[in-house]
DNA sequence: TTATCGATACAGAATTATATGTATTGGTGC
DNA sequence: GCACCAATACATATAATTCTGTATCGATAA
């Protein structure tokens, strides 16, 4: 018999440490080493009983799991990095995949889905549920048609223009005069069919190009 | 030795269902009834089952805890509704509390929290954490402080904007005079310290006047 | 009653934004 | 090389916005 898969689970959410583990218990071939409720006590404790995988939430007080999967892929790179997640957001998303991470599973994921994740990525596999993989492909899909959509220059005067920058103001900002800004702004409205900042504003934050 | 408290819990993640049938299953005076994963699934299992009380979670696919606290209100108005979730967001509380939930709880709450909440709203009694019901002071007094820095008219004037509608078309729409629309978003401009509609939108969603 | 203040309403001038047209540059395919 | 297209750049004319000032009405306090 191989030694067993050991994991840490890392959730401030109680209930979900129970809930994991519970579920986990009785399976053979998985060990729960330990757990941690924010991103502090899951890098000492991963340092202490390195294992295997670490199962980690997103949203976290302190420490977030962004944070947390960044510095374990810095630290101890070894460590299959598995994030168990409600927020399967564009951007979670993307800045997960960046970071690295070996495995992303909705926290809606049945028990058949969550063990093979498990073994997946223990493996050295990565795993990728097909409503995640069709996410990032239709993401990096529209991510390239929106980026495609304006040039360089146009998506310069689309965020200064969206924090409230007049013309004069941008042309300063980039220096180029303020008719060319005119010309810019123009060729944004039409390409979009709107008329006024505003519905540009509205637009960009739409399509996340600009950030709250 | 009395009754116990029999529970209904609606989660869309096994996990969550897992973990809160993992911590009260040993409980003396407490029984989970059942479980549901969705708010069609949990009305059925409600009218069958005739808990004492519905843990419910908000955030859930098809039809959502909110709504499903609604029918349970018009409907069962006998079930003790208590709200298990991780969004405490303003919009969500201030619905909930006007559907008139028996009680709210983080999803990050400990065991004792949880215990204490269950045989609260069970005997009748509202549970709402000190935290939240902190929160629920200051969304109460932010919301008077924002309101009442606006007359209702310039209200209609910034949500109106907002949307990307220009001074004549918001006079038609309010049925003023286009230079009344100027002076009253010239009175928002100067209140502010702003002086274009883009920084008033940027302010109107920081400060959630608008909704995207 | 009168004085005052805030909300609403309107006007003219000054500024800014938008629509349309044109020129130059650099790259691409023929 | 040459035609073509996209990106960048600048100009003029028109429309919309913003600034500053004024007036009326109703409530409220001296």
């Amino acid at each position: 018999m191989p030694e067993p898969i050991r994991i840490l689970l890392v959730d401030d959410h109680p209930l979900m440490l129970m809930g994991i583990r519970s579920m986990l218990e009785a399976k053979l071939g998985i060990e729960v080493a330990g757990t941690a409720s924010d991103g502090f006590q899951a890098l000492s404790k991963a340092s202490e009983l390195r294992p295997d995988v670490m199962m980690l939430d997103v949203v976290m007080p302190g420490m977030d799991g962004i944070e947390l999967a960044r510095r374990m892929r810095a630290e101890m790179p070894d460590v299959a990095l598995l994030v168990l997640s409600s927020d399967t957001s564009i951007a979670t998303l993307e800045t997960l995949l960046g970071i690295g991470i070996d495995g992303f599973l909705p926290k809606t994921s049945d028990e058949a889905t969550m063990l093979s994740a498990i073994r997946s990525v223990a493996a050295g596999y990565e795993f990728f549920g097909t409503d995640i993989a069709r996410l990032i492909e239709r993401i990096s899909l529209a991510k390239k048609a929106s980026d495609s959509m304006f040039t360089p220059r146009e998506l310069d005067v689309i965020r200064l223009s969206c924090r409230g920058l007049q013309y004069k103001e941008i042309a300063g900002e980039l220096g180029i005069k303020y008719l060319t800004v005119v010309t810019i702004k123009n060729n944004i409205f039409r390409k979009l069919g709107i008329n006024n900042t505003v519905e540009l504003v509205l637009y960009a934050i739409k399509k996340q190009l600009i950030s709250l």
